[in-house]
DNA sequence: GAGTTTTCTTATCTTTTGTTAACGTTTTTT
DNA sequence: AAAAAACGTTAACAAAAGATAAGAAAACTC
């Protein structure tokens, strides 16, 4: 059970039992029932959750309205990250799109395990590589790219399952724009 | 001379002098005239650089024309951290606004450190966190302000020597719009 | 310091996007 | 099963942004 999340981090580094020993013991298995929270804005952030099962959106609220700004799978880490570093109240919230089952551990228990261990610490460094690399090419698309493009874009890539089981409305967002604008974009691309 | 980067860098961490001393010796000054580039789109990144004096701009080529997305300022790291990162080549280029002068050091030598030193390591954590943070609070304002409001935004940062000695039309590709867009905010706001 | 280039603004026109509202469909709730 | 809510599309209009060009001012070059 708890290996599907032993498999991810080794996709960042390998890992000795020494070191997955660790961690195992604070790991637990929680559910989270589709529009329940993970995390609320507000709210300091203080766990780690790795997504066995369903899928969560991560959202700002702006005018009493929810953007949507990011989207959670299956056999990925989710987190707000912003909080966890800061130790701040959140400035968004996480929900579940569906039912959802977790892996989840405290982020203080990761912040001790840097200290401790020097294949953690490398895993810290790795995994914040990672996300960096992953808001720059987000980032890039935004400025660079019309909405039409960055939904092409969206569509040729591996985040093809994103449009699987996601409401249009919380895409457009996702793109930066409005669903009736995403709506258009979808209409033009029939015709051709 | 090179105490301005040990200060930098311990913003972040700490450093004995054990752990300084294992930089110093790769570390070079050097000079960048204005419009000569520090990295190059198509070639891979391999040094970091820390700005002593000037500043620099960071850019993508789009259909022949090069759209400005980030700015490096004195007391500040500049590299290509994705072409570091990945080793591949760069997807844009650095080039000197002004006569710049640097402190650089190859980035192999940081990987060096990383694996040598657990304060360096913890280093390369911190700052790709930091890095992150940047990003994700920059993103976040591509998705939910409007060009005016980011503006205002850049107005009111810590940012503002951005405005005071950068070109215009560099700032509106750093917003996502164009030149003449940005020059239209402008006269709004003076009207108000 | 004359001439060129760069930079910024302004105007006009076009395209894109946002806003609001209406409608039909699907999903959820009770 | 009926009622309510959520979702996606479309239309009409408004606002914002892009494209292009022209002109003035500032900066740079020789």
């Amino acid at each position: 059970m708890f290996t599907l999340l032993r498999t991810h981090i080794e996709k960042f580094i390998p890992l000795g039992n020494e070191d997955w020993d660790l961690l195992l013991p604070h790991l637990a298995e929680i559910f989270i029932r589709k529009n329940d929270y993970f995390s609320r804005e507000g709210k300091p952030c203080k766990e780690i959750g790795f997504i066995v099962e369903g899928c969560m959106r991560h959202f700002y609220t702006k005018d009493g309205e929810e953007k949507t700004t990011y989207f959670y799978f299956e056999n990925n880490l989710v987190t707000d990250y912003l909080s966890c570093l800061t130790g701040k109240p959140g400035l968004i919230s996480i929900e579940a799109l569906y039912d959802t089952k977790l892996i989840v551990f405290p982020y203080s228990v990761l912040t001790q395990l840097y200290s401790e261990s020097k294949v953690w610490e490398r895993f810290g460094r790795l995994i914040a590589e990672y996300i960096a690399m992953g808001l720059e090419e987000r980032m890039t698309g935004l400025l660079m790219l019309s909405a039409e493009e960055r939904y092409h874009q969206l569509l040729g890539s591996n985040k093809q399952k994103i449009l699987e089981r996601i409401p249009q409305h919380f895409i457009a967002n996702y793109l930066g724009i409005t669903p009736v604008s995403l709506s258009r974009i979808r209409n033009r691309m029939l015709k051709k």
